[in-house]
DNA sequence: CTACAAGAATACCACACAGTCTCTTTGCAT
DNA sequence: ATGCAAAGAGACTGTGTGGTATTCTTGTAG
């Protein structure tokens, strides 16, 4: 039965995804169209149409690419052998720089609003910020054991500093001019001080 | 010249406005159509017309009601005879109750995806986020110079507290089982407690 | 009371866009 | 090589929606 190998195919769809990405990236989601995506992959309809069968099929695709990004971040983090508080130092550099491209905030956006009105979203969303946050939360109470961390309940504080990220992030698109990076970053870093012994 | 007097044209468009912000609150300012917001109104199509020059226009006003609340707050604890930290600690309470209702947030994330699609909703955005930065500053400048707070950049402490604010609205938003506002509460003001001095 | 312009109701339009249908091309198993 | 099903191209459609044009109603000045 002669279909495209597994792989080839699989290249086809993430053709696609990066397509999304890009068109994402520049207006949102939500006014890109199936054929703008079209357009940018150099594929027609009835190609999408066999790879995905819906516009929020597409965007579930994604909000799984955009997952993975970050884990794959996390996971070398927490693979070296640095202290829970390097770590999470170093994790809300890397979030601040991500922070910093337009493209990335627009695209989070347009995940936020549409898992408030799908369900099915929510819970993917949902199910990404709870990783990094059971990760964040281990090593929070990794530092708190070993005395480098006040004593702070920790599961609380891995979602105060997923939130602020977003927070950030978004703040940073509205109004970059208001933004100072580097005075940010001595802001976070006081705050980081504020919460270690 | 027969026409309506003014406070009864004035009632009239908030009567939209209000409607308007209703059915956002439902299910988003994007998805809800001009003849939802009439029909929740009670009033026509062509009633709408005579009061905005298109949809956009509505939203300009509903963000500029969504402003007026929360600065109405902030101005009553500003005049009250709080101290500074008290201030940031009362105003991150009431953050956080309204960060708990479902209906506002969605319709901030409207308000942001409009911001970053269109530069006029972007300035109004940006200006009264502006705003609230300059008065969270004067608190914390405050509360440096008294020795209450520790020394750290005003300005970009006080873009911190608000970005977080909206981190944590949106984060409760996604997934509201992984919040416990209590606990969080503590965290907060662990933070809180780590830059007092 | 009356005239009349502003305000309101409603039918209407243009069009953008998600998704389908049909026909053509392609690539793999044999 | 070759046959054949899957994959791709592109025209088409139906619907939902922002905005308008026309007609009807109402409030107010004189």
């Amino acid at each position: 039965m002669p279909r495209l190998r597994d792989e080839t195919k699989l290249a086809r769809r993430q053709l696609f995804v990066d397509a999304a990405r890009r068109c994402a990236a520049r207006r949102g989601f939500q006014v890109t169209t199936v054929d703008d995506v079209c357009a940018e992959a150099g594929l027609s309809k009835g190609a999408f149409y066999a790879h995905f069968g819906s516009k929020q099929e597409l965007l579930s695709a994604l909000i799984d690419d955009d997952t993975a990004e970050l884990r794959e971040v996390i996971d070398t983090l927490d693979r070296g052998r640095l202290g829970p508080t390097e770590c999470l130092r170093r994790l809300a550099h890397v979030m601040l720089r991500d922070g910093a491209d337009p493209g990335r905030v627009q695209v989070r956006i347009d995940i936020w609003t549409a898992a408030l009105a799908e369900p099915a979203i929510r819970e993917q969303v949902a199910a990404a910020v709870g990783e990094r946050r059971r990760l964040l939360r281990g090593w929070i109470e990794e530092g708190v054991a070993s005395g480098e961390l006040s004593t702070v309940p920790a599961n609380a504080l891995a979602s105060v500093l997923l939130a602020l990220n977003d927070g950030l992030m978004l703040h940073h698109a509205l109004d970059a001019s208001g933004f100072r990076w580097a005075n940010v970053r001595i802001a976070l870093d006081a705050i980081l001080d504020g919460i270690s012994e």
